[in-house]
DNA sequence: GCGCCGATCTGAGCGGCGTTAAGATTGGGT
DNA sequence: ACCCAATCTTAACGCCGCTCAGATCGGCGC
């Protein structure tokens, strides 16, 4: 198998690279797929080799932003020393780094999460999903959160989290600037945790995420034996 | 002036009856002019005699759809009788309405947000935000809500409930049935509200909704002198 | 009753779009 | 050295948003 042929080898990626500079610079539909292969000096139909479609191409570009998502609130986490007495801190640097990331590029981050559900069942390597939900249990497990409130409760944290970036990306809320944004968002977290500490009615049945179907564990069973064959 | 000329004399609200429908029936961007105007029996270059670009049809639709959910939640507070012990019920139905509405339809809710900001500074009747802003001033008043939290307060709850409702329209997030959807919704402004109460750090400089500029009182003055003329 | 006039709509057309089909070009494997 | 599969190009189709010159309508003054 070529590596290289032609003049390119890596043409996917790169029209990926254009597409993704053409929505930073005009916006979430403010290109073609005739400008991006152009961008790449390649006709616009050498794009339909790698991608079936534009709507194709936007999604691969989706899969790929909302990766890169996933990696940066997860090293945000990673990256804040294991909490003293505030055991919500971990949580606060993930939501401000969702924000944050939202507020860079706000036309990708639109594109992103538009297109993020009408994927074939793309299963991301860290799910922004998924690292909020990890954290959550972590903070079970040191005693921030009763375990009564913990089952679902990743949707909760993900609803205001992911609002206030939509909210902020769409320009329905304005912050003049990122201080502001930071403590809006640390704002919001500490709110939604708090919130949830003190709950007292049981939580229902729990939501599935569109990328996931079996990460929520059942509400009885914490440390539930594997269901579905698997390691 | 006349009322009505020709075949048509409200081509304007026909176009938007037909776009809307387009919308609902094809999704966000799976309609054109050219479509909306046949449907209505009208040539397509004669919708530009009321809508500068297809883009405006588009604003306006968001605009016509938008003063409905503000109706819609407006109508959901009223109707909630004044609560017992339960302050945060009529907040409660607010969520709710909020996040039925966007379920409903999806792509129109979707829509509807998504072109929201772009306008030329759009007053709408009763926008969301008020809502929310005036049943917290209202839960403030009733003892439900520290005064020293209600600064600001309406952008969290706003985040909270409008991740929840983008979630689900987006498909990022799955509910089986409407039951489940009222309890999510439930949850959401539960846990917000509880969390708003139980706030300790003094919330920062107050963000700006994009439709109002001078609804957010300064913290420190809660009956604060007019600032812009104006009754 | 009639002709004018502004408001309203039509028809033809421009450039650009997404997409497809058939053919040219390339480079690695034998 | 040649072949073959992968890769890209050229040409074209139909639809799109949008523009502009002109046809058509309804009310109003005469």
């Amino acid at each position: 198998m070529p590596k290289a042929c032609y003049h390119h080898g890596q043409l996917r990626g790169a029209l990926l690279d254009a597409a993704e500079t053409l929505v930073r610079e005009r916006g979430v539909d403010g290109w073609s797929l005739r400008e991006a292969s152009a961008r790449v000096g390649v006709s616009p139909s050498a794009a339909y080799h790698h991608f079936a479609s534009r709507d194709a191409l936007v999604r691969a570009l989706s899969e790929r932003v909302l990766g890169r998502l996933g990696e940066r609130v997860s090293r945000a986490a990673a990256e804040t020393p294991d909490p003293g007495t505030d055991h919500q801190r971990r949580l606060v640097a993930v939501g401000r780094a969702y924000v944050r990331w939202a507020l860079e590029d706000p036309s990708v981050a639109t594109l992103a999460f538009r297109a993020g559900a009408t994927g074939p069942e793309t299963s991301l390597d860290p799910h922004p999903h998924d690292v909020l939900a990890a954290e959550l249990d972590h903070l079970t497990t040191t005693g921030g959160l009763p375990p009564r409130a913990r089952p679902g409760a990743e949707f909760v944290l993900w609803s205001a989290v992911h609002g206030l970036a939509t909210l902020l990306a769409d320009g329905l809320i304005h912050l003049d600037d990122d201080q502001a944004v930071d403590h809006e968002a640390e704002r919001v977290v500490r709110a939604t945790l708090t919130g949830l500490a003190h709950e007292t009615t049981t939580p229902g049945p729990t939501p599935h995420s569109a990328h996931t179907k079996r990460l929520c564990q059942r509400p009885g069973s914490p440390g539930a034996p594997a269901l579905h064959g698997g390691a």
